[in-house]
DNA sequence: CCTGATTGTGCACACGTGTGCATTCAACGA
DNA sequence: TCGTTGAATGCACACGTGTGCACAATCAGG
């Protein structure tokens, strides 16, 4: 028989049950292996009738081409890394939903790797090129710029997803958080309240931090005229119990208590509202107005009806991969900084 | 020099700035790549002195182990398909990131693989075969016998969350639904409320069918005694929305209006309850009654304080991780099915 | 000094695929 | 009939690793 580098015996039967491989399908075919591989491919060259006579036989044997395999001959997989941390941020796991579900359709695969652990980050980024990944997408922490020029050296495209890093060599993308700050500092600039606060976790994070500034700015005017007043506020985690213990703590009552105030995140504010009204008896939007950001599901459910920010966690996945698949397509793009558009959500909470 | 089957010319350089292989550090620090491959693994026939001097070069060079290439020939990867269905359902989303979580610190990496076309499923499935899987997970859907068959020949254990099937040489891990619907059922008989209800998605998954049948048989000897009445309802989709347009559906008022609801979900639960308390002014628990399943995080939060069932997602997830283990370490269990006690939580709605 | 055991390393093969290049074969024009 | 062309397919190599087996070296016991 003819076949490549056959075994010194006889390659007839090695174990009872083994794992059918192009090889079989090329002897049942009676073509060599080479054909067998491009007919796979639905390589051009392949005659019609060769072709579907190979793609029968393969399906009959039930072949399928060994990923790991492709891959290590190819130097690249159909794998994406996902690096997140944990699957507690409701926005982020819409965008996570979305993105896994547009990377299948574009034909890869997500790999997660969670780095809840920030020292983990450089080296979880480095394993993950172990993996021959096609991509990787950034949606918590920041790479350094060493493990930038490592994936630059490889060639492999990153995405950053909302964050601040400027990395050489990968795409940034952000909601358009200036004009989300603008928005909500114009709207609650409308609603008579006088003792405004901007609410973030301790700390800030970089997008938490952008839309804060913005606000700040835009009521800076009338701040100077003396017609309201403006609190920072501050939680401990940014999440729903963060918004509510910083409920509790900021509007137990007293002269400076804020009567307005934009939070970083949807989900704080939720927190934020339960403590103010469940807690404190006070009203919303009577005793206090509450702006969130985001747009999550919850912040629509009846017990909300929260006003808020809408990032598009759709059009942001989209976004993502569109740059992800040109990349990898070879299209050599300069780094890139894009950004969404947002949208105000009005609601009962103003 | 030394070296296998090493180029016809001499390999000193091909590219300008090739990944760095065993090859290189063997190179370097003089020893064979065999030594190199076992020093990486912490063989324990190599001598300490040379074990250390080959990782340090290992690490001086940026030597990383291709996982690709190791998958390959051991014919078993590091990686563990997940098989869900997007990330909509709060308590499979708790689920998978204690899930996440574990398999990392166990050393594996998940892949994640959405079925939300139940059709897919099947080749999906045989799909992530290809990548040498060293384990999957099934949290939505449920696999054909032939696929698993096809994991029983190549020995990929296969564990089944909160799922219905029986499937050879697979585990299948549930949570207790019939003693949470006993509970659930004990609850409301001695709330005193006379009109029970159970609210289900259109058609029933396997959880929420086995939860309501143990309730309706809980409470059937009360039932015969005609000192209740009991519906069965069912909401069009297994969500927060499903459960909020059943609410405004069956409590609209008339004779028959439940007065008390039994949820299959949390989820649902919470829809129930806003359409409930914010369209149609009705008091909970006071004109309605509501027991939910899961106790997700959002059924913890003030604006909602929902009586549930509590299932734990680190425990289902630690006895997930831990069976896979002793699989893929070859322990040799027969197919098992293991269930995971509830546990009952009382706050105000009920 | 000889024998056998033990320890540490190297050699060569195998894993399953993709692809550049050579080769075969039929068709076709002169 | 011969040379040329184009299409279709096979050959052989490479990808980077793990591991069984063989072999060298060291050592203990007689």
């Amino acid at each position: 028989m003819s076949g490549d580098r056959q075994k010194p015996g006889n390659g007839a039967k090695k174990k009872a049950h083994q794992v059918v491989t192009s090889a079989d399908v090329a002897r049942e075919a009676g073509v060599s292996r080479s054909t067998v591989s491009r007919c796979m491919a639905d390589d051009e060259r392949i005659s019609e009738a060769t072709r579907k006579r190979v793609q029968e036989t393969a399906a009959q044997l039930g072949y399928h081409v060994n990923k790991i395999a492709s891959s290590m001959n190819r130097r690249k997989s159909d794998l994406i890394g996902l690096v997140t941390s944990g699957l507690t941020d409701p926005f982020r796991i819409e965008f996570l939903d979305c993105l896994i579900s547009q990377i299948q359709q574009s034909g890869y695969r997500p790999l997660v790797i969670d780095v809840s652990d920030p020292d983990q980050m450089g080296i979880s980024m480095l394993n993950l090129l172990q993996y021959q990944v096609a991509g990787v997408v950034v949606t918590s922490g920041s790479p350094s710029p060493e493990v930038g020029t490592h994936y630059l050296k490889r060639n492999v495209p990153v995405v950053l997803v909302n964050r601040a890093g400027r990395l050489e060599g990968a795409d940034v993308i952000n909601c358009d958080n200036v004009h989300g700050g603008e928005l909500a500092a114009d709207m609650l600039l409308k609603s008579g309240k006088k003792r405004l606060g901007f609410l973030n976790v301790r700390g800030g994070t970089y997008s938490g931090n952008v839309r804060g500034e913005a606000f700040v700015s835009r009521i800076a005017p009338r701040l100077a005229d003396g017609e309201i007043s403006f609190t920072s506020l501050v939680c401990d985690s940014a999440d729903y119990d963060g918004g509510f213990h910083a409920g509790l703590k900021y509007l137990a009552g007293g002269e400076n208590t804020p009567d307005a105030i934009f939070c970083a995140k949807d989900h704080i504010a939720l927190g934020l509202m339960d403590a103010a009204r469940f807690e404190l008896g006070l009203t919303v939007p009577g005793d206090l107005a509450v702006i969130g950001f985001d747009d999550i599901a919850a912040a629509r459910q009846g017990a909300y009806q929260l006003t808020t920010v809408r990032q598009r966690a759709d059009q942001l996945a989209e976004m993502t991969v569109e740059r992800l698949r040109r990349r990898i397509g070879g299209d050599d793009l300069g780094d890139e900084r894009l950004v969404l558009p947002v949208e105000f959500i009005r609601r009962q909470t103003v």
